[in-house]
DNA sequence: TCGCAAATTGAAGATTTCTTCAATTGCTGC
DNA sequence: GCAGCAATTGAAGAAATCTTCAATTTGCGA
C-alpha cells in the first residue's frame, strides 16, 4: 500500500515550503558547502539552520558529509535547478499578471485608490 | 519595499503543498473543468474543496468563471506542467535513491529487520 | 417570489509546522 | 583527559494551516 503520488508531490512541495531551505538549495546549486558557509550566507542562527537542513536531509533532496570539525552539504541530484528554475518562470508570470491587473486598475482608479485606508 | 524573492518562492511552493491542490492542477492541465467535475474526481467534500480552490485563486495559478449556474476553473498560465514534470523527476529519483539504500540495508540484514516491530 | 442546487465564505477547534533554548555529540589541539 | 568550536538534537510554546460546520450568495426554473 504506497503512498498515493499526489500525496508524495505535495509533501515534497511542502518540503520547499520555508525561505531557508529554499536559500539552502539556492546556495547549493553551485556546489558543496559547509555549514558555516551557509550560516554567513543566510540571515538565521545555527540551530534553526540546522532544523531546516534536518528536513532536507530527511526527504533525501541533500546529502551531508562530515570533513574535519565540519559538515559539507551537497545536493543529492541534479534536477534541482531545473525545478528551481520552472518555479522562478512561474512566479515570474504570476508578478508579472498581478502587476499588469494593477496598472490596469491603476488606469481605472483616482491614483491613491488601491492604498488608501490601510 | 518588495517581498524577498526566497520568500516569495517558499509561499509558492508552500501553496502547492497539498493533496487536494495538486491533484486539482494536474486535472486542469487538460484543460478548464468545472467544479462539479472536480468533486467527481477527488475524494473531498465539498466546502473543503472550495477551501483549496480559494488558496489557489489567491496565489494566482488558477482563474476561476461563472457558466450559468456553474464555476469552472482553468489554469492561468502554461508552465504548470512543467513545474509538475520537473516535481515528478525529482521525486522519481529520491524515491528511487531510497529505495537503493533500502536494497543495500536489506542486503545485510535478516529479511525483517526493517518492519520488525511495527 | 419561492425553492433548489452549485459554490463560496467565515469561524472554531484540531493538527502541523516554526522558532528558540538548553543539552548533547563529534572533532581538534593542548 | 579536557577545553573549545562546529553542528545537531529534543522539547516546549508560538504561529500557521487544515478540516468541518453552519450560513450565505448566485443563478435557474416552477
Amino acid at each position: 500500500m504506497p503512498v498515493p503520488l499526489y500525496q508524495a508531490k505535495a509533501e515534497f512541495f511542502r518540503m520547499l515550503g520555508h525561505p531557508v531551505r529554499i536559500r539552502v538549495l539556492e546556495l547549493l546549486q553551485d556546489g558543496p558547502m559547509p555549514v558555516r558557509e551557509l550560516l554567513a550566507n543566510i540571515e538565521v542562527e545555527r540551530s534553526n539552520l540546522s532544523q531546516q537542513l534536518a528536513v532536507l536531509r530527511r526527504s533525501g533532496i541533500v546529502t551531508s558529509a562530515r570533513e574535519a570539525d565540519t559538515v559539507v552539504y551537497s545536493l543529492a541530484g541534479p534536477d534541482v535547478a531545473e525545478l528551481l528554475g520552472a518555479a522562478r518562470r512561474i512566479l515570474t508570470e504570476l508578478i508579472a499578471g498581478q502587476q499588469g491587473l494593477l496598472d490596469e486598475l491603476r488606469a481605472a482608479l483616482p491614483v491613491d485608490a488601491l492604498t488608501r485606508g490601510r
